[in-house]
DNA sequence: CTTTGACCCGAAATCGTTTGCATCAAAATT
DNA sequence: AATTTTGATGCAAACGATTTCGGGTCAAAG
């Protein structure tokens, strides 16, 4: 393969490496002459540095680590493509991993990523993730870390989330409108922080429309598609069963629509339901979905340009111990109506 | 931040730095005990070695380069996936790039590619690309390449693919069957092989059962939704419109189905469908969508052990100059019923 | 005629690992 | 007893780029 490198141009152009990476890197110290020889000559031959020694060098890798809890989500999707918009205009590259919602491969994810591999760490944790210490340990070696959607409150860095509470609210205001009375919370896990909002939402809206709620009206589900099918149907099959639903997560919609299949419950006529969720066809469903969407692609580019405002300027502060919130979208569909 | 480094760690053990190396790599020319004491001393520090210096000395960076047309796409997110199970065991990393379809992101892409930053590639081209003097040189630099979906015939190296052309005639007979007489074809771009073994298969059934096509049922599409929409609304408005669809890609099944909404035709009373698609929820749909769908995870996954196989054993030869074809799934649903 | 400063360039150290070769004691062999 | 072998370790050179330091030239200024 016989890489060209800098000693090589140097001896090409009868220069020593310094004057050529000096040329290439535009130092004032060169004349013109000699930058256009080198760079003409770097042409010529193809150079391309490797990436490595500069790593080596510079000790920064121009690379960001991305970390989602899975990839087949719109959402997680269109996240990537915001940050990717920015990150490669400034020459970024992007290590993608998915956790599968494991907190082990979280851990193990995480500590791959210590030793400067990454410039700064985009996360959404797990949602089986309760202690926190892996990430409490990427904060302290100094990584610059970001949180979204599903964000650690604990570790005092920028978070961006949407404005999940008020949406929690609103959805199941407008359930409440359409007459919905016993209106169930289908959820991930507790751990999960933006769970936590979107139920502080629901369970508000609730409280202020006076409408009681019990216990096992918050349904926790499972990784588990076929088990969650499973757990809805006998939900709808019940006696006490719900006139309205509020999905928390995409998939828990989708395994709705197959339970009400199952039990031959009917959209919107013997329950109604929205979800959370930035699926794009959601329009096509049968019934079409109430949606409200996150602005996923922004919430991405957002996160991005703040890391790029930290990595590619001198002197920046490590990022605010806040949260910011970007709004989301409802879109009324038959589902809920 | 203070870095532990082997410097350091053998500073501590009064060792030199090239007998730490050498422990910590389990050689045979150090004693038990010192490994014992260099490993005991190396987790104490929680020493991590530096990817750089090692991928500097080694010549491999441990990272493959995952290339794909459009991450909002559950097709591609699933190979991804298939990829990283195998690839996270060996512990390789995985940079993911998207071109949007578009060859000059595509071309630029590779070209960061080409200094060693990546061990592989594997990728599927964009729709766009029709001069492939970027991949070539990819080739020719020695840079291990695998193709999959979306290949390049011209490039002698592996591809994987899916039966298109079985699955593009069989699509066909069956909306024959249901007794469509006129058949379009939708696809994204003459560029793409992919697409020309789909149609091969749609043309190869018509022949066989003696169904006349004209120049235009082939309908070329763009990468703008709105616009694609439009031209499929107006290929329904017309007066020589199809009785029966076959979508040659995901996205032009979505745009069928808005296109239909807006005609206010309706699937599969006024024309039939079926789609390449690997959606999850062609189910949901309405109608409910006929789809061949590839075994995206398993192509993921046969391409990563072929990759693992070839980048962590010795004297590996290159990759085969060959086409590996993987069973698709046909699901009959109502779009063409 | 010296000094100053602008300008151009090279030698060598550095980043953290790995590895070919040298070293040196103890054990084994002649 | 002298020599060879073996086993365990250290020295120093890579890998390829950046950067500190310093040297030299030449023209203008003092």
């Amino acid at each position: 393969m016989a890489e060209v490198n800098i000693k090589y141009l140097a001896e090409k152009l009868k220069l020593s490496p310094s004057t050529v990476s000096r040329a290439l890197n535009d130092s004032y110290e060169i004349s013109q002459p000699t930058k256009d020889r080198v760079i003409a000559m770097a042409k010529e031959l193809n150079y391309q540095p490797n990436p490595f020694a500069r790593s080596l060098r510079e000790q920064k890798s121009k690379t960001i680590a991305v970390i989602i809890p899975e990839r087949i989500n719109n959402f997680f999707s269109q996240v990537i493509d915001g940050i990717e918009e920015i990150t490669q205009e400034y020459g970024y590259h992007l290590l993608v991993y998915s956790t599968h919602e494991n907190v082990e491969t979280e851990r193990k994810i995480v500590s791959y990523l210590l030793n400067g591999r990454v410039d700064a760490i985009v996360m959404s944790v797990s949602s089986q993730t309760k202690k926190i210490d892996h990430l409490e340990t990427v904060y302290s070696k100094g990584v610059p870390l970001i949180f979204f959607d599903r964000i650690c409150q604990e570790i005092p860095t920028t978070k961006f989330i949407s404005n999940d509470y008020e949406n929690g609210f609103k959805a199941t205001v407008h359930l409440i409108e359409k007459g919905c009375k016993k209106i169930f919370f289908l959820m991930l896990s507790k751990e999960i922080s933006i769970g936590r909002e979107r139920f502080r939402g629901y369970q508000d809206a609730l409280k202020k429309y006076g409408l009681p709620y019990e216990e096992n009206w918050i349904v926790q589900c499972s990784q588990s598609e076929e088990e969650n099918i499973k757990l809805i149907a006998r939900i709808l099959y019940g006696l006490d069963r719900p006139d309205g639903i509020l999905a928390s997560v995409e998939k828990l919609a989708i395994a709705t629509y197959h339970a009400a299949r199952e039990t031959r419950l009917e959209m919107p006529k013997d329950f109604k339901m929205v979800s959370f969720s930035n699926m794009k066809i959601a329009g096509l469903l049968k019934p079409s979905l109430t949606t409200i969407s996150q602005p996923a692609f922004e919430i991405g580019s957002e996160m991005a340009k703040l890391l790029m405002k930290k990595l590619t300027k001198p002197n920046q502060p490590a990022f605010e111990n806040k949260v910011i919130q970007m709004p989301s979208q409802i879109d009324f569909r038959e589902s809920s109506n």
